[in-house]
DNA sequence: CCTATCGGACAGTCAACACA
DNA sequence: GTGTTGACTGTCCGATAGGT
């Protein structure tokens, strides 16, 4: 960029659209009780982002292969004639990340938990961040490359005008420019009546799942899903995070035959009244505008690192995703990937009775076109509601053998659940726990993969996407960060 | 092949704003 | 006062044009 003049005239139109990662994210551990309130009732809240990728294949569907798995953690055999989904790591709170995907041609899940202490190591997958001096030198900046911190700069070394290479003025930013209110904060608050409807739909596996896990902290069992084969073409990642956050990611820049779905993308987001179901224009390219906020009750602050991670993730997911598709044999098909994301608090409030009593709070978008649902749900016991989960300290063993999201496989479920559930892994750090646990990390995770398999077939009941979209309300506005971007 | 040019994506900053 | 938002401002990637 030529020095002066011209910085001023290159003014974007895009800083609307810039992926940020911000967010309260706490360190997850559980502190029983004398952190918040120690009154009568103590209370704790979780929450968790759930990421769903769908990737939907119209035409040229083959029947899937076996499955392979991808798992940074080593050589775990594949479930054959199920779609299995592993569970990374058993616990939730132990400071580790540890993704694990299973993939088939048609289908893929991976299921993440988050990362929880700085320790933790991002997949191999995620993208350099680019890194820039805070002042590049006159001569580096008027050709628009890279400079470094010395002076004379490297570049200009090399290029023999070190006489020239001096530190370039950086101009004093306008003040007193107002603008516009900025969008509302806040948690959000689903309107019960857009409560998840119930079906068997693949993506209600990955919905139920963190649902569970929302509660227990060790994720209990489920290892293995029994879903439909989808026919559908629907292609489903999981990841979880147990962290409170806010996210926002901006349009991706992909196929050039995907641009023109950009714009209209944004557009879609922040207006749900005219809204065009435009499935083929959504081809391969997964984008996503997103803001999901709620709180969680920690002391500790563990910022920054997470996020980025986070987003890291999701991006490389959707690289990942496209680049296996395209080799795919099946890559002559078209496909609509959509992404939601979506949030859980899980609260839960035990009296001094020690008598908890569990609340999950979920709320959801998707950012395709199709909807943004957002939905509560209250846990409640006995209900045979099948679009009501309930769990509560005490009656998961007996939930997993009663209730229709779990069906025990036999007779040792419930010893396995109960030592994972008191194996009360939440009085030690994260550190401590990652470095116990790295030792062991993939023998304990081998055995457990394999207690729960023999624990539980999980059988899906909930929806969290419906991929039609006539009974969409609009939702919120003022979750939805796009929104406010028309305003520019 | 090399270098120069530069559009625009990306990154960092921080005032305005929101909220306790 | 603290934390978040989002616009502003600058960096520099990568495409490409032009020269040798
Ligand atoms: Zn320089
Ligand atoms: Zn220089």
């Amino acid at each position: 960029m030529t020095g002066s003049p011209t910085m001023e005239q290159k003014k974007l139109p895009v800083s609307a659209s810039r992926e940020k990662l911000a967010a309260n994210n706490r360190n997850y551990t559980m502190t029983h009780g004398d952190s918040a309130h120690e009154q009568e009732t103590r209370s704790e809240e979780r929450t968790y982002m759930l990421v769903t990728v769908l990737t939907e294949q119209s035409g040229g569907a083959t029947a899937p292969k076996e499955p392979r798995l991808e798992s940074n953690n080593g050589n775990i055999t594949p479930q054959t004639q199920q779609y299995p989904i592993i569970f990374p790591n058993a616990t939730l709170n132990q400071g580790f990340y540890q993704p694990s995907v299973l993939t088939n041609e048609m289908t893929t899940y991976a299921l993440f938990s988050a990362p929880l202490s700085p320790v933790a190591t991002p997949p191999d997958t995620s993208k350099p961040k680019r890194h820039q001096v805070k002042n590049a030198c006159v001569n580096c900046q008027k050709a628009c490359k890279k400079c470094d911190d010395s002076r004379p700069c490297n570049r200009c070394i090399k290029g023999k005008m070190t006489d020239t290479c001096k530190s370039s003025i950086r101009k004093e930013r306008k003040k007193g420019i107002k603008r516009g209110p900025y969008k509302k904060r806040g948690r959000i608050v689903a309107d019960p009546k857009d409560i998840i409807a119930s079906s068997t739909n693949i993506t209600s596996t990955g919905a139920i799942t963190l649902l569970s896990m929302a509660r227990h902290l060790v994720i209990p069992a489920i290892p293995s899903i029994t879903v439909p084969n989808p026919t559908g073409g629907v292609t489903p990642y999981v990841l979880c995070f147990p962290q409170t956050m806010t996210i926002k990611q901006k349009q991706d820049h992909q196929k050039p035959t995907t641009a023109n779905n950009m714009e209209k993308q944004e557009k879609t987001l922040s207006s749900s009244k005219e809204k065009s179901p435009d499935r083929s224009s959504l081809l391969s390219s997964p984008q996503q505008n997103q803001q999901l906020n709620s709180e969680m009750i920690d002391e500790n602050k563990n910022n920054g690192s997470r996020l980025t991670l986070l987003s890291q993730v999701c991006s490389d997911m959707l690289d990942k995703t496209d680049k296996k598709e395209s080799l795919s044999p099946l890559s002559h098909s078209s496909q609509t990937t959509r992404i939601s994301m979506l949030s859980f608090t899980s609260t839960t409030q035990t009296d001094d009775h020690e008598k908890a009593t569990d609340r999950l709070q979920v709320a959801s978008t998707s950012h395709h076109v199709d909807l943004p649902v957002r939905q509560e749900c209250e846990i409640m016991k006995g209900s045979s509601e099948e679009n009501l989960i309930r769990f509560s300290n005490e009656n998961i063993r007996q939930e997993t053998g009663t209730r229709t999201q779990y069906m025990p496989t036999n007779q040792t479920q419930s010893t396995q659940v109960q030592s994972i559930n008191n194996s009360n892994n939440f009085s030690q750090t994260p550190s401590q726990l990652y470095s116990n646990h790295q030792d062991h990390q993939q023998q304990r995770y081998q055995q457990r993969i394999q207690q729960e398999t023999q624990a539980y077939t999980f059988r899906p009941t909930l929806t969290i996407l419906q991929p039609s979209n006539h009974q969409q309300q609009a939702p919120a506005q003022h979750n939805f960060s796009v929104n406010d971007s028309t305003s520019k």
